[in-house]
DNA sequence: AAAGTTAATTAAAACGATTTAAATTTTGAA
DNA sequence: TTCAAAATTTAAATCGTTTTAATTAACTTT
């Protein structure tokens, strides 16, 4: 029951010397004698001090806490099967760095632009880590212009801020090029709603593959889902019954892709002999499935690591490095396709 | 660019009142005019004054924050499917109170123990919501002992400590039942790490189950693995090798029993004729299986909602009602038993 | 009009640390 | 011994808020 707490007062008093002086001899500042620094430290172990860091914030105006916030509707952010890998590699870093995470959800749309405005400006977090939210979305311009630190994870239109950014353009080539290689034409893409720039970019991924090949692009093919499962299922169905040829299928997300698979198989239709099948982001589930799906496997955690890195940097001022990151996306060949 | 901040001094000067004043005012407190009070909070609302939660927690000496903590490492606690769900309901009670949330993982087993020291007593957070750690894990004694505001997301063994529990004992009776009722004999337990309270309440619930049947346990039938995948894949393949006839599984948790159903499936073995399987947890790739998995649900959203109120009641001092809440197990029957 | 109430405001202390500038002690040289 | 310089130490201010106790102003009562 130790709740009452030994403060830096409590240590000067019982080592005998100022509280100033307490604070420099922990800080290891060199002005300090060292019998008395060496008496402070005993004194601080003995008692089992630790420095309240309420207080050191306020003074120091830095909270040694960064902020990593989605924009998105809580659900959305929490269902990414890859959220948690995201938060594990900044985590990690975080804690090598004896900072702390704050996990922020804006409650609502109605209030996400005075949530993240307190988040800025109640100084309870020194930097903000930011998920991609809609295009549409008018506050992360907000977030962004307001010259706080901030490191966004998806590509940014404007020079000036820090990323950490997918290849998705890159991986959506792959993936399509993987299925034109095999002879592939008739490709549709499953495609996440057009509000996100992932969506649009493995969308553009898509399209430069096929133009590359010289195919040409039937609109008819590009089916815009909402990145579920039954949204992957429910363009199958809309396919056969509407009794369009295609004989492959690129995913923008390898739940959509899953939900397809499933719908092919239940219509006794052959992966990948009549319909190959490529996924995107390498969830756990896609080596699960029969046949394995084929997919693109980004590195969350290392994401992560990088970005929790660059804000570090930016906070201590060193240097940053190159402003944009982008990390590679990778072809893994499973079974359907 | 607004860098910087304005604070209750500004509102005062403006306004042309006392520091005291401007705080009373926009407390709303009955002490002051309601001229005065109204003139405060406009000029707070024009000069978009946001208070400093750092200042307001030093004096308070509270932080209207809550530390999440998983004791275990960091991989383990983060690849659990679920647990985005119990962040997701852990984080909508807070922001319907305008609490934060502190996102603590033990960066590793040998300073375990004084990170939580550190969450425990520089005053970050006002309480903290505790993920299971392996049983024999003495830190989470000392964080209970320490008298600080614990919820417990598991069973504890003693009775003072508020915890929000999963129904396992039940849960796991309620599976094996279910496949005794089938008239299943020879049924396996793949169970998880015995360190872990879970594991052991789930083994309880089988055992239980048989007894209730009179089906004698066959020690050779409990395999004890990890909880992943490979695990459950590797179990199937020790028992077909060992060529012990079985005809049901019951596993720990999903990710087990899919490696054990694709191993099955693999060799051969028809699901659920020869071989019947039910999982635990519920996870999002066990309705995808073919066919899909039998399995046990707990709402974790739920569980995260009632251990995040349960921390606010404890904080707020009102009634806690009921120290100890259990949260039914559910069966979900699919294709696989 | 003096005394007593009540209402409204504010000065000042407090929370727990850091840091600057000033004060004190120690050291070394003359 | 004396004094300046160097080495230590400390008083006090500061960060931004809240709250207690004191003060002032306004209003009732006799």
């Amino acid at each position: 029951m130790s709740r009452i707490h030994v403060t830096l007062k409590d240590i000067a008093r019982v080592a005998g010397v100022s509280t100033a002086t307490a604070s420099l001899a922990l800080a290891g500042d060199p002005r300090v004698n060292v019998k008395t620094k060496r008496l402070v430290e005993e004194v601080a172990k003995r008692l089992n001090y630790v420095p309240n860091e309420i207080g050191r914030s306020l003074r120091a105006k830095k909270a040694e806490t960064i902020a990593f916030i989605f924009p998105n509707s809580p659900h959305f952010a929490f269902t990414h099967p890859y959220f948690s890998q995201l938060l594990e590699g900044i985590s990690e870093v975080l804690v090598e760095n004896s900072f702390h995470l704050m996990l922020s959800v804006a409650p609502s749309e109605a209030n996400e632009s005075a949530a993240y405005d307190k988040i800025l400006r109640n100084r309870r977090a020194d930097g903000i880590i930011l998920w991609p939210a809609s295009i549409r979305d008018r506050n992360i311009m907000k977030i962004v212009e307001s010259g706080f630190p901030v490191v966004y994870l998806g590509r940014w239109h404007h020079e000036e801020i820090a990323t950490v950014e997918r290849e998705d353009i890159g991986g959506a080539y792959k993936a399509t090029d993987h299925l034109l290689k095999q002879g592939r034409k008739r490709i549709v893409h499953l495609s996440g709603p057009q509000e996100y720039q992932v969506s649009i970019d493995r969308l553009e991924g898509y399209k430069r593959a096929l133009q590359e090949h010289k195919v040409l692009l039937d609109p008819a093919f590009v089916m815009e889902k909402d990145f579920s499962m039954e949204g992957g299922a429910e363009a199958v169905k809309e396919l056969l019954a509407s009794g369009m040829r295609f004989d492959a299928i690129f995913s923008a997300n390898d739940r959509m892709a899953i939900g397809a698979m499933k719908e092919l198989q239940e219509s006794g239709i052959r992966i990948p002999e009549e319909v190959a099948i490529v996924g995107y982001d390498n969830i756990e589930m896609a080596a699960m499935m029969s046949p394995g799906l084929t997919t693109i496997d980004q590195p969350m955690k290392e994401i992560g690591r990088l970005a929790a890195a660059k804000m570090m940097a930016m906070l201590s001022e060193e240097d940053v490095g190159e402003l944009r990151t982008v990390v590679p996306a990778r072809l893994i060949i499973r079974g359907t396709a």
